[in-house]
DNA sequence: CGCCCTTTTGAAGAAAATCAAGGGCAGTGG
DNA sequence: CCACTGCCCTTGATTTTCTTCAAAAGGGCG
């Protein structure tokens, strides 16, 4: 759970009882194999889960039976937090690597919440970076060269926050089928735009590895600024 | 106020507690005029905002200097609850006609959620259903005519929601432009689309007014289901 | 090896953008 | 009262972008 609790730090600043709270949370550990539907649509959980290890994304299906993924989560990412006020789930989770959540109940987390006002922040705050990461993938969706790009940004970025890009480069299992759903296109495009990136020399992704030569000339390519994944912790 | 007290309402159930606590809120008023920029991208407001009556958008300005319109507020739903945990806001809000807003302060809101549990849920259900609506957006971005008519069935069942709607028709101060700027698509598309519903008899719109004869066949004709947009209220 | 999944490339077709021009209507000012 | 202006809606013609259909090549793994 430490990615958890890293990832909760830098969405605020805890004072120490918000702290102990945090670290004394409840959880059990879930383990789920690869390209599994780990949370339904229409399901109510009971919990809310964190990603500790792995890849998953949220995605949902559409009535011509094409899937489109909404979003992706990265260890340390929050998921399902639904939970907190008995919601009920209007897509689902799947797993694109095998991975290993941490299970909260929905009681815990609401009476954390409650005793640590920093917690009840890092979980809104969590929300509204989910909400300002779609609103950015609808803001971009016109220009599929520039959808692409700026996506591969935000995954260098996340990536970026949770160490593990090394020298440019990062493991993410996105094949071009998953990159043509979450990006709205087909994969035979994405492929096309990925060759324009890596003859440009921007960024290439080759057996799971994506890697990102020159992360200025990337971001400068799609416009991107990062400061719409933090919004700046000052609380 | 009360559109604020009714949404809360159809949000969850609040007990005595939870309605005292929401019925004295302090709250003020503010009027703004049409077409102005009430909240913009960077500020980071000490208030939350409910709009008490009229409509406005979110939107952000992309790079390439046209507006893309992420949200549209009818009477009742909230904004800027990014107040709630002290985040910075990364997009604007616009009003589409002149517009009366509640504002409450920050900390009255806080300490509104901290106190009355049922607020605090209401909360996070807002900003659920906000989110829905984005990725559903989201998802029917591929077809332009789906997508006009998915966001026309959204907007129907909003307005019913706030008793606006009588015999099929609502007001909605919405141009083709703002529809574009709405679904990503530019305004000259928007009218074709805007023919064919017009000619299949689906849905019309003029002057300022949404004219929907048969809200079963227009949802029909792009699979809408409405449980999104309230995810059922169990709490 | 052979199979499946993924990537790659080509060619044709559909969807939406762009460019361009005209019309209706309300408000403004002579 | 009427011309003028600005905004919005409408329609046509052309071009760009993306999809669809099709085929083939690479790579991992039983």
């Amino acid at each position: 759970m430490q990615a958890f609790y890293d990832r909760v730090r830098t969405l605020v600043r805890l004072n120490q009882r918000d702290s102990a709270e945090l670290e004394t949370l409840p959880w059990s550990s879930k383990k789920v194999g690869k390209y599994r539907d780990f949370v339904s649509a229409g399901d109510q959980p009971d919990f809310a889960f964190v990603v500790i290890s792995g890849w998953a994304a949220r995605y949902s299906l559409k009535k011509d039976g094409t899937r489109r993924i909404t979003s992706l989560m990265l260890p340390g990412d929050f998921c399902g937090i639904h939970a907190v006020c008995g919601a009920r789930m209007d897509h689902g989770i799947m797993t694109l690597t095998p991975c290993d959540f941490g299970r909260i109940q929905r009681q815990d987390i609401q009476q954390a919440a409650k005793v640590a006002p920093g917690i009840a922040d890092a979980l809104w705050r969590a929300k509204l970076i989910d909400e300002s990461i779609l609103r950015m993938w609808l803001l971009n969706h016109d220009d599929a060269l520039h959808a692409l790009s700026h996506l591969l940004c935000e995954l260098h970025a996340r990536a970026s926050a949770i160490n593990i890009v090394q020298e440019g480069r990062f493991h993410a299992p996105l094949t071009q089928v998953h990159l043509g759903d979450a990006l709205g296109l087909t994969a035979v495009h994405v492929n096309r735009q990925l060759k324009l990136l890596r003859e440009a020399g921007l960024a290439e992704i080759s057996s799971g590895e994506v890697s990102v030569p020159n992360i200025s000339a990337l971001r400068q390519s799609c416009s991107f600024d990062p400061s719409y994944l933090h919004a700046s912790v000052s609380g």
